[in-house]
DNA sequence: TTCTGATTAGTCAGTTTTGACTATTCAGGA
DNA sequence: TCCTGAATAGTCAAAACTGACTAATCAGAA
């Protein structure tokens, strides 16, 4: 439902097209949502069938005729509860990365201080991506501070599997 | 591929069959997945005709046969390859509860206190269920040590949104 | 003007996931 | 003994998701 109040959300601003609407998605959101486009489209076809948006041909130009999306009456009600729901509730975050933590004592353990340098360098690509990010404004600004506390956190906790380790190699 | 791994990891330890499988996973190590039981049979039947698993009719008492699973040498392989894969790489979480953080501006800041108010009380919750698990043996232990880390995050994160509402409201 | 690669706009078939259900066995009380 | 609720062991149809594709337009180079 998180995908849907996302695209509410947006609609709510400005009616859209459905690439535009992924685009933007894309582009401005990444660090949030990876909506994939054909799930976006997915999702806009299952509002307009639940009477949540409207979508309505126009013709730009000469270029082939898109749908444009807008909110409906009943697409607003339904942005209000959803993030009345959405806001009230924490939703607990699953880490696939840890499967493999888990098992980490199959490996030798060089090797497995090796990978996990690996995926150290990959966190702090992130985090420099973060940092480096252009200011958002208003809340959005709240999201990317998310972001890099997760980040750091993420980075604690690897930096000191990595030391107990080494600890244990020497 | 995380679940298989999940699961190869498991069957490699003994074998097992389906639901003996989906009931660790869902009391043990609920904080690191949600593979849902019908997932969990899909990927059995996937992995099986990959040649990763192999399974065995087993009659126990006078119950009903249950397919029991076992790893493959091509399985064994194959958690090699999945194992390395994913300690190696550094996987980006998305956090869905953050939508409803960006629009938060379309409510009024009273109402949107009270809300993220009981986002941080479930917040609350986990943390000390996390707290007051079962010390896990081994490399456990620091997936538990994720989890809370994550956790301490999250909540500094939250009140300081609240407390920036709050701010403005006076 | 014609070609090429990028951008725009979207679709489709196949895969994966899941809510809701079935069916058997077992433990204990009436 | 019979009944009831919990635990065991799964299945199925429907929903959701995605990789790979199509197809039109446009901008600029040759």
């Amino acid at each position: 439902m998180n995908d849907r109040l996302l695209l509410l959300g947006l609609l709510r601003r400005e009616e859209m097209h459905g690439y535009q609407l992924h685009e933007f998605i894309d582009r401005e959101l990444a660090f949030c949502t990876d909506l994939k486009k054909p799930t976006a489209y997915y999702l806009l076809n299952k509002m307009t069938s639940e009477g949540w948006i409207s979508e309505e041909t126009a013709r730009e130009g000469n270029r082939p005729p898109r749908k444009v999306y807008s909110i409906t009456p009943a697409g607003e009600a339904a942005f209000q509860q959803l993030l009345r729901q959405n806001v009230a509730s924490f939703i607990p975050s699953r880490f696939p990365g840890d499967v493999g933590i888990a098992y980490l004592d199959a490996l030798p353990p060089t090797e497995a201080l090796g990978l996990l340098r690996q995926r150290r360098a990959q966190l702090q690509l992130a985090q420099e991506k973060v940092s480096t990010a252009p200011a958002h404004r208003g809340s959005l600004e709240w999201i990317v501070e998310h972001q890099r506390r997760h980040l750091a956190a993420e980075a604690d906790w690897l930096d000191e599997i990595i030391e107990q380790l080494e600890q244990g190699l020497k």
